[in-house]
DNA sequence: AGCACGCCGACT
DNA sequence: GTCGGCGTGCTC
């Protein structure tokens, strides 16, 4: 037992940096009452700055002479901000992804808090309607017109209107709104970042839902892992929902993580609709106020439930009873910088440390998933029925070679659209590249229009008037004459979006369309208009990236075509066709419905690829068996365990140079622990940076976290490690 | 990461 | 003669 007692306490103390070791302060006169309890906070000088840093511990002695000790300042916390569990969470996920403590925590604490703001909920001044101002005619007050004006502006803001707004609306409402209250027409709340939903009719659940449904509700009170496999349009959104009131009736709290797409206004009524319970829901559109209110909401359990995007995993719960993920194959469940957590991983972890049971849901399960499954690790629960008998969608190849193309369309292709769109079917493209073409060419000299500060080619956006490079934004006038040779015959090579919109207006000229990718949707409330006009079925004919194919559902696109499936065959990451195949199914799921079964043809220059070849006959299950086969056959993840120590620098070699020391020095430790490279990073050059990669991969889980144990400190430590930008990331999912 | 110190080029 | 470039070093 440390000494407490004595005036001269010492706090173990964690700061945002990236250093990786706590430093070790004097408590300040002023101690909490309960003690220098971890997952406090502590405001203490560092350096020349003021920071506010997360006390780990407390001990009475010190290594470090005490005149080197520095005293905290004091201590904004009455009790720990983050209750044990939760500090032990990011204890465990900071050593687990070999990312600095303090670092980590700064990542999972709202921003108020690292700022040092007091952990107490403070509501936002709001105004609404009483009950009998919602009966009063705004019109009765025409002797008042800034009354009756502002009366108006609450009708149409039912939950009330923040009083920032109000200003925004209204000149100088101070002396309305207090007439009005006087009337007891309107009224001031607190605000919170808290939705009340109500128990909405339920439809009946089909055999599969109701098994599902039944293992998952056994297992509650204790932990257990599910994989919920169900194709698209099978209910799983149902499933979650019954086995979220049982838990509810039990008085805990449940938290569901949803991919960034996902977490759409249709799921969130949804919920509202058939939850009688407070939600909180973690976007990124909230205010740092009503984030740091949700984060205490569910602290002090009147949250009921959470819903959020992969940083609601550290959130603080009194007393967790579910846990979902959503999608729990979507890669934006991982951070791609910084503290490089996957936010499903972690929370399977979490709920093995709270004893819930959690349940990962995809139609496309993720080929970890699916071996833990198929070791026993998880309950694998499938849903193979889609709700009311839909019929599966059909899934062809459709062989290009040879068949002429126009823009990217085959001639097959576009008397199958003709076919479908007499009908009266809807038709969906998808083609994953946006713009007008990939690359712009010198038909004289074959000069290609490539972005100087990354190694790949400027894609040509023809209704934006640029070339513009996709991975660091730059941007140029098109060119009309080649810079090499002064020939004027530049030339677009490839295709993508802009260009199919181009031809489908010259090909299907009477036929509505509508395009949704990320330029056509730049614009505030372009991307709701567009889909209102996909799913209304005033649009006939709907083009776009993968900005189309998650999320939404068009119950009258009768025909699906993938343009360009070739790229996702050949990649040099080992996860592309597994990515591909995902994308396909997540896009085929968008079309069809009970009476009318969708259509999807894929188009290719490789039908007898056996992956494809299994995806479109026998579906995503017998891939992904085959994918895995390969996978174990050639030892890799799941079968093997990765990560990737990744340098980028300014001047060429560096990276090079500073991972082949890395490279010594995991040679120095051994183990059991293959290495790869370093090799330069699939894109060598990006945004002026010179980029390159080492590869670690073991058999077993714990050789390779032996070895990170080492040799990340050790590489921290190097002095070339000051000359690159370096980044440890475990299980990575991008070799980019 | 911040933030300072420190020693060499083009500006009032 | 100064402002400021970013190399190097430190943070209990």
């Amino acid at each position: 037992m440390p000494d407490t007692t004595l005036a001269n306490t010492i706090l173990e103390v964690a700061v945002p940096s990236p250093l990786r070791q706590h430093f070790d302060y004097l408590a300040p006169g002023q101690s909490p009452v309960g003690g220098w309890q971890p997952g406090l906070r502590v405001r203490v000088p560092f350096g020349r700055r003021e920071i506010v840093g997360v006390v780990l511990g407390s001990k009475g002695h010190s290594e470090l002479p005490s005149r080197q000790l520095k005293r905290a300042i004091d201590c904004p916390d009455p009790q720990p901000v983050l209750p044990a569990d939760l500090l032990q969470l990011i204890l465990r996920a900071a050593d687990y992804y070999h990312h600095p403590l303090g670092d980590a925590l700064s990542t999972a604490l709202p921003t108020l808090l690292r700022k040092g703001e007091d952990a107490a909920i403070k509501g936002e001044s709001w105004w609404r309607l009483t009950a009998s101002g919602n009966q009063t005619d705004p019109d009765e007050l025409k002797r008042a017109p800034k009354q009756a004006q502002l009366l108006k502006l609450l009708a149409a803001h039912p939950d009330g209107l923040a009083r920032d707004a109000i200003n925004e609306q209204l000149n100088n409402p101070s002396a309305t709104l207090r007439a009005l209250r006087d009337k007891q027409l309107v009224e001031e709340h607190q605000h919170l970042p808290l939705l009340t939903g109500s128990a909405g009719t339920a439809p009946s659940l089909h055999a599969e839902q109701q098994a599902a449904v039944d293992v998952i509700c056994r297992g509650l009170g204790q932990f257990q892992c599910s994989l919920l496999d169900g194709v698209t349009g099978s209910g799983k959104t149902e499933v979650y929902l019954r086995a979220i009131q049982q838990c509810l009736a039990r008085n805990q709290q449940v938290l569901m993580l949803v991919p960034e797409i996902g977490l759409t206004p249709q799921l969130i009524q949804r919920f509202q609709q058939r939850c009688p319970a407070t939600i909180a829901v973690l976007h990124s559109g909230l205010s740092e106020r009503d984030r740091l209110n949700a984060w205490l909401a569910a602290r002090d359990g009147s949250a009921q439930i959470v819903i959020g995007t992969r940083s609601a995993v550290f959130v603080p719960l009194a007393n967790p009873g579910l846990f979902i993920v959503d999608e729990e194959h979507d890669t934006s469940l991982k951070q791609q910088d910084g503290f490089r957590y996957h936010g499903r991983d972690l929370l399977v972890l979490r709920a093995q440390q709270s004893k819930v049971p959690i349940v990962l849901g995809s139609a496309t399960p993720s080929l970890e998933s699916l071996n833990n499954a198929r070791q026993g690790r998880y309950q694998h629960l499938r849903l193979t029925e889609r709700a009311g008998n839909a019929a599966p969608p059909k899934m062809a190849l459709l062989d290009v070679r040879a068949l002429p193309m126009d823009e990217g369309l085959s001639s097959r292709l576009q008397q199958q659209m003709r076919q479908h769109l007499d009908k009266h079917g809807q038709v969906l493209l998808f083609l994953n590249r946006r713009g007008f073409a990939p690359t712009l060419i010198c038909h004289e000299c074959g000069w290609v229009a490539e972005c100087s500060r990354c190694d790949v080619h400027f894609t040509l956006h023809q209704q934006q008037h640029h070339l513009r490079c996709h991975h660091c934004d730059a941007q140029r006038p098109i060119p009309h004459q080649c810079p090499g040779c002064g020939s004027s015959d530049l030339r677009p090579i490839g295709t993508g979006t802009e260009r199919i919109e181009q031809a489908l207006k010259r090909l299907f000229p009477d036929v509505s369309q509508v395009r949704i990718d990320r330029d056509s949707t730049r614009n505030k409330g372009e991307l709701d208009k567009r889909l209102a006009l996909a799913e209304s079925g005033e649009a006939r004919l709907l083009l776009g990236t993968q900005m189309l194919a998650k999320g939404h559902h068009f119950p009258n696109v009768t025909l699906v075509a993938i343009l360009d499936v070739d790229q996702g065959l050949f990649s040099a990451d080992f996860r592309a066709s597994e990515r591909m195949a995902q994308l396909i199914v997540q896009v085929a799921g968008r079309a069809g419905r009970a009476e009318r079964a969708g259509e999807v043809v894929i188009q290719t220059h490789h039908p007898d690829h056996p992956l494809l070849l299994q995806l479109a006959g026998h579906g995503y299950a017998a891939f992904a068996r085959d994918l895995l086969a390969e996978r174990e056959a050639t030892q890799l993840p799941p079968f093997s365990y990765m990560a990737l120590l990744r340098a980028e620098a300014t001047h060429a070699g560096e990276p090079e140079q500073f991972l082949e020391q890395a490279h010594a020095l995991a040679d120095r430790i051994g183990l059991d622990v293959q290495l790869w490279g370093p090799v330069a990073a699939p894109m060598p050059r990006r945004a002026g940076r010179f980029r390159a990669q080492l590869g670690l991969i073991a058999n077993e889980r714990q050789a390779l976290q032996r070895l990170l144990r080492e040799l990340v400190p050790a590489i921290a430590a190097l002095k070339a490690a000051r000359k690159v930008r370096w980044s440890i990331d475990v299980d990575p999912v991008d070799t980019y």
